[in-house]
Order: structure tokens, then sequence, then C-alpha cells
DNA sequence: CTGGATCCCCGGCGATACTG
DNA sequence: CAGTATCGCCGGGGATCCAG
């Protein structure tokens, strides 16, 4: 598994990194400014806080996003965009433009 | 099953639609020209025929790429772009160029 | 509040073989 | 060349409980 061969896709890379049914979700609500876990929560419907977890983990891992711990009580994790992750705007911009111009039952035009 | 709640979310739509392993690939292949089967499958490395069918079929199925058929011998079947498809080239674009900045082992800078 | 650990199901996907 | 059909695996991801 792993790609490893192939003359190097660079989509391929990206969608190794960002794709997903959550992570894309879960970025575009981080695009604008930091979050926290709960708020997070509650900006991305339907997913559960394993996945949450999950997917924050993994981005954490790809240096998409940093998370930051206050050690206060009650407990206050942040989660914000690293350098790498600001970088990824221009995608979720596009998608967010692509997905609104297709809303079904647009009145519009098609 | 299917958020058909949740306060509609551009980015989650357009997820379930060009989402998944193999669609932004195939997609980024599409978008110059149109594309016969095999060719496809040449130009997506690691995809099998199967999931070069389904994804290919579910993505006809979202209006996004059009099957045009030629009944000669051998077979020659054509895949192409519709205007909503077109419209994903922005999208397309960003994913290649952020994969081509994070390339792994890539001097330029970071 | 944040998030780890466990249990378990379901369907995505690969492999293979067959057809027009 | 361009598919379809069938089988079987394995892991993604939901539900739930526990912990710092």
């Amino acid at each position: 598994m792993a790609e490893s061969k192939a003359p190097w896709c660079p989509v391929t890379a990206t969608v190794e990194v960002i794709g997903g049914r959550w992570k894309p979700t879960i970025l575009f609500q981080l695009k604008d400014r930091p979050r926290r876990f709960n708020e997070l929560r509650r900006l991305v419907p339907g997913i559960t806080q394993r996945m949450l977890t999950l997917q924050l983990r993994a981005l954490e891992q790809d240096g998409i996003v940093s998370r930051t711990v206050h050690n206060t009580i009650p407990p206050h994790v942040e989660y914000s965009f690293t350098k790498k992750g600001c970088m990824l705007g221009p995608i979720l911009d596009a998608m967010e433009a692509w997905g609104d111009a297709h809303r079904p039952r647009k009145r519009g035009r098609n």
C-alpha cells in the first residue's frame, strides 16, 4: 500500500493528506481562526468524537494543524493551521465555491 | 445516513461528489482533454479496472463527466468533462499546486 | 472538557474470471 | 477494448464506556 511508485502525482499526494469524508470540512472550519475541540464538534455536524480526534491527529501528524493545550480547568485545547495548512486555503475556497454554485434546488440558473 | 440535515455545507457537498481516493486523480487526468478507458487506466497508476468503472459511473451519475461510445471495432469509449465538471478545474489546480509545493524532498524552501 | 480504548458491523475495494 | 459478475478480506468508522 502507499503508492510508493508511480511517477509522483501531486493530486494524489494532496488527497493522501486532506482526503476523506471529514478532513475538508474540519479544515474549512479551521480556515478562519483557531477552534477548540468541542467547537469543531458543533461546526462539523454528524462527526463523532472519535473521528474528530482521529482526523485531527492525522492532520497534526501531516503538519497541517497544530495542537495547543492550555493547562487550565477545564482543559482547553485549540487547533489552528500551520503555515503548511494555510496554503490549503485556495483548495477549500474552491471547494466551497463549487459546492455553493451547484447547490441542489438552486434557482438562479441550471 | 446521507446528511440530509445540517445547515447545508458546500464543502461537504463537494466532498460527496469528488471525494475519495480516486476521483480527484481521475478528474485531474480528464481536465485537459477527453480520455479513453484504458488510457485512464494507465494515467491513474494503481487503480483497478473495477474501481475505474465504478468511479466513472458515479461521476457520470453526478453529472461531472459524460460518456461517449463510438460503436466501432474495437469499441471506443471516451470520457469527458461536462460543464459542471469543468468548473471543478480550480479545485484540481489548487490541489495540484499544493501537492507540488509540498512534495517530499523538495529543495526549494521549507 | 478533551480524548483514549474496545467492540463490532458493514461495505469499500482488490483479485479474478467471463462477455460483447 | 471496455466493461460486468462474484467472492472474500480487512479496515474505516459508529457506539459506548472510561480517564485525566
